[in-house]
DNA sequence: TACATGACTATCC
DNA sequence: GGGATAGCCATGT
């Protein structure tokens, strides 16, 4: 059984558009709270669904960090290079450019 | 209700 | 730069 909190971290991961990627950190402020662990703890108990890319979410310093599914890190890091998220000794490539924040969608960023 | 666990992050050595 | 410890919130037993 999946509790709101949950559901409201495998939506979050379905606002990451592909070819980009995000962290953990990112969501719990989307989410507005400080939950990290329990922000991993969520994304680690989804589905695994293609609707939730889990493999798009990693670690705040660039690192992959964990997966569940699959091979584990091996088949997250090959599904983002797939998606066009090229990954070097299990750290995401240009990952400053890469990483996704959820205001930038909801705001201007080109400001005023 | 209380204790232990976890796909994390920040700080200290 | 790398390894270890503490803090954090939600979940499961």
């Amino acid at each position: 059984m999946a509790t709101v909190f949950q559901q409201r971290v495998w939506d979050a991961l379905r606002l990451i558009p592909r070819g980009r990627v995000t962290t953990y950190g990112e969501i719990a402020r989307y989410l507005g709270t400080g939950a990290i662990r329990a922000v991993g703890t969520a994304v680690g108990k989804n589905p695994d669904a293609p609707e939730v890319p889990c493999h798009r979410v990693v670690r705040g310093d660039g690192t992959i960090g964990q997966y569940s599914g699959g091979d584990g890190v091996p088949t997250k890091i090959a599904l983002l290079k797939e998606e066009g998220v090229p990954v070097a000794n299990k750290r995401v490539v240009a990952f400053d450019q890469r990483m996704w924040c959820y205001s930038q969608s909801t705001t201007n960023p080109s400001g005023s």
